[in-house]
DNA sequence: GCCGATGTTTTTAACGTTCAAAACATCGGT
DNA sequence: ACCGATGTTTTGAACGTTAAAAACATCGGC
């Protein structure tokens, strides 16, 4: 593989010169900067990343961890991380995958891969209440960007980029309520879920403003299953016969809500409305499909490289995203 | 932070005994180290990987391409990925993810990323029939090991780890004879899927060492949706009412034979056993359970990550390891 | 013709490791 | 005391880029 030195050899110029044609062409003569492009191109020169990260301290690549929790579907990981690469890529960069125990045990392993110079920066996901990685970081000085808020924290300890829950599950509750119901239930899990709060409260806020009732009409799960779904979508029919739509937390919630109606015969779209939130690949697999709220992966990713990569320096603390997801309408909420 | 010259200063020795310290230890005098040694903990020193990766040309990258094809699943991809990721970084290396269009367009991201010295060499997954990328990276020399076989080709194209489909399915029809069935049906795909066609011959191999029928028990599935695997299913009890058993080819599959069973009052693990391949989070998530073929993660990477990591060269192009699934027995074939 | 300003190209050094050769120190045999 | 062999440490250069300074070329005004 030809290096700058064969190339500017080739062109009977400088290293230096090679070195402008590609990176500060408009210093050149325009006679000298095709003479040098002709050889870069007849040699197929490709510039060594590590000769140049070396001299620029910068390594172009970010970190980000694989997630792996027991007992934890990661039903839409391709996607954002598909968008992850592609929004890096155009911005010369590359994804680094790396694992790490969860938590402060995880520090060493993030404070490793930039005190090498592996990595520039990180992008965090699958946030917890009371991440420590974030403060961490924000101590180390070390970059990163946060996809998703860290929840229960006063102030948040580095910038994010995140969806708004609330705001999709008041969209689902206006879809519902378009499509003519009146008593719609929310799906949601454990109290100490910050995230969970959040998409509870935009469904409340939602019935509200529509006057809709909301007593009641909450019930918790104890983990994200179908067979919880199920159970708690069972509850509620118990309780009241007339309810006729479902907005859940999750798609592996609503899935559990469209068992049990399929158990009391009811059918989805028609008797019940139902909604689930990420639009994983089991939205469109069940049948009928299921109407669930999208996250835009490419617009989360393009704001996470964005802002981590912001050429006036590291991101602020403050910088705070909030993307809105897409509601995605198939048969279990309106038959077509 | 501190450079192998700071460390060398602080010790009151040269760079090459700091370096020695660290990779050729045995070199030194124990005293000599002991000081050298005091001064990089002392210093915090961490290597500079670019320099060294500059020096050596060696940049212990390893290039995956994240898939992302339209309506295809990738259930367990974050599994394999956190497998992948600790494999390469018990070898002191790490994953660099990419993007890339599908076949013969993707190459030259392939070639850019090996040529400028981002990576080192790659893992391939995903193979299709006739996969281009592996004849075309054996052809330029470029180190890969690739996660599952070129299917439909006379002689494989390069080195392949791949999970015995064919063993897994002989292992589900087995599992189910033994827990009684004896008319056990098979969910297909397309006749043009390799990887479908290996699984197949397994379940009709298996059938027939066991004396059991197998015609008219094969049905394909034209895509892997719960609809389809329901769709299938239905034809499949239409005409044997006395089917007790159901080997599906994926887990989708299997959830639209559980639905179809369901549909017709049949109880799973009961009435007729079910079993999945790749216990995907759907198998935990369904109820009840469903029986699958877990692929071993952890072994395929380590397998994929020491044969490209030979330390005796290049993987040979006739490497192949087939690995044993396991069968994760759950409710839908034989209840508890 | 000279000189200051500007444009263009080259020269020098740096980044931080590793590799190989050289230098130095030590030891045992003569 | 000398010398060859071996052990230990140092020296010099290399990897391939980029950054900054220096050198060279050109031009217009005086």
């Amino acid at each position: 593989m030809a290096t700058l030195k064969q190339v500017a050899a080739h062109a009977e110029v400088s290293v230096q010169t090679v070195s402008n044609a590609l990176n500060a062409p408009h210093r050149l003569r325009p006679d000298t900067l095709e003479r040098v492009n002709r050889s870069i191109e007849l040699l197929n020169y490709r510039p060594n990343r590590n000769a140049r990260s070396l001299r620029t301290s910068a390594v172009e690549l970010i970190g980000y961890c694989v997630p792996n929790w027991p007992n934890q579907t990661h039903l839409v990981m391709d996607q954002f991380l598909h968008a992850l690469c592609a929004a890096a890529e155009r911005t010369g960069r590359h994804i680094l995958l790396f694992t790490a125990p969860p938590g402060v045990d995880g520090m060493p392993v993030y404070d490793d891969l930039h005190a090498r110079r592996l990595v520039d920066g990180f992008v965090l996901s699958q946030t917890e209440t009371h991440d420590p990685r974030h403060g961490w970081l924000k101590e180390q000085k070390i970059p990163f960007i946060s996809f998703g808020r860290v929840w229960k924290e006063t102030t948040q300890p580095g910038p994010w980029v995140d969806v708004d829950g609330a705001a999709g599950s008041a969209m689902a509750v206006r879809h519902l309520h378009e499509a003519g119901r009146r008593r719609i239930a929310f799906l949601s899990w454990s109290k100490s879920s910050g995230l969970a709060e959040d998409r509870l409260g935009g469904w409340r806020k939602a019935c509200k403003e529509l006057g809709l009732p909301t007593s009641g009409l909450a019930v918790r799960c104890r983990e994200d299953s179908i067979t919880e779904g199920a159970r708690a979508t069972a509850e509620l029919l118990d309780a009241d016969p007339f309810l006729d739509g479902i907005v859940a937390l999750s798609d592996i919630l609503a899935l559990g809500a469209l068992r049990e109606l399929g158990r009391r015969g009811l059918t989805p779209g028609v008797d019940v409305g139902v909604t689930g939130f990420d639009d994983s690949p089991l939205a469109d697999v069940v049948s009928p499909g299921l109407t669930s709220l999208r996250q835009p992966m490419d617009d989360i990713a393009a704001e996470l490289i964005s802002i981590l990569t912001d050429p006036d320096g590291p991101p602020d603390a403050s910088t705070e995203r909030l993307l809105h997801p897409e509601l995605v309408i198939r048969g279990s909420s309106a038959p077509g």
